[in-house]
DNA sequence: CTATCATACCACTGGAATAGTAGGAATACA
DNA sequence: TGTATTCCTACTATTCCAGTGGTATGATAG
């Protein structure tokens, strides 16, 4: 029941952006340092955020990636199953062609549907902005994303 | 972010053994053909019940488990720890020998505690007998754990 | 115009965890 | 003695996670 470093590492990249002058391309490079992360393995996550369309990129010297909307419009529940695939935690509730035979006699499933949905509700209430703003504030003078 | 086969059997186990009458032990056969799993499997799930103290057995022939407590004393998310270890949703929460070095200056560690404390209330406020309860009611006349 | 450098982009690999299988020893009862 | 059960230990196959090497692209300096 572990997010992996898919989603955590994602989800930390759009906060680093999102903290970034708006507009302005920023290489993997700064944004691995400041996280502590590889640029190599940056690499592989990024393009999963790029495709569902949340980042701009330009590539060469000087290029980077930039957020494509505002950090209020990025809930985190996006970003996660952008990153994860899905925030499910069975299999059974991802409906596409995944029809568990048990579904009509399963004594656990409306268990795990109201964990579904609690999951979903709690992530989908919380915008980039949010996190950017509650840190900022909490964190003061040492703020140095 | 899934919950593996440990916690999700060993879950539909108690709920199985929950639905028996109360001091009879039932064998593994008879759970596992209920709920379509392999005797082998469950005989590789069910110890992690019961060192936890929340199941009695009883060996040799007509032997079999059944629940050291009364339904309504388990909550699932003591079920799910003891079969799955943590529900924490990163290893940064748990804090035992695990102090992440970001913990002072990460912009998402308020988020990852929020989202574990929904995922805690939720599943240590459901118990074995509401389980048991909702799902008697819902199944109607196809009843038939 | 060309060499160079910084960057995004693509493909691959090793290792760990998960999910399941298998055989057999110990125990209780009839 | 036979049978049905828990209990113990090891094995395998597959999937997922984490990380690495190499290529294409674009700006810029000489
Ligand atoms: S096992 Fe698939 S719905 Fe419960
Ligand atoms: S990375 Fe460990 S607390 Fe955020």
């Amino acid at each position: 029941m572990k997010i992996s470093t898919k989603g955590r590492y994602a989800l930390r990249v759009m906060v680093d952006l999102a903290s970034r002058e708006e507009g302005v391309y920023t290489p993997l490079r700064d944004v691995a340092e400041r996280q502590g992360v590889t640029v190599k393995y940056l690499e592989q996550i990024i393009p999963l955020l790029h495709r569902a369309g949340y980042l701009k990129s330009f590539r060469g010297n000087a290029g980077g990636y930039r957020l494509s909307k505002a950090p209020a419009n990025y809930t985190v529940g996006d970003i996660l199953r952008t990153a994860e695939g899905s925030l499910a935690p069975i299999a059974c509730l991802d409906a596409e062609e995944n029809d568990c035979e048990r579904r009509e006699i399963c004594c656990t499933l409306p268990f795990w549907t109201g964990l579904n949905k609690v999951i979903n509700d709690y992530v989908d209430g919380v915008t980039l902005a949010d996190l950017l703003e509650d840190w900022k504030a909490h964190s003061g003078d040492r703020y140095a994303i």
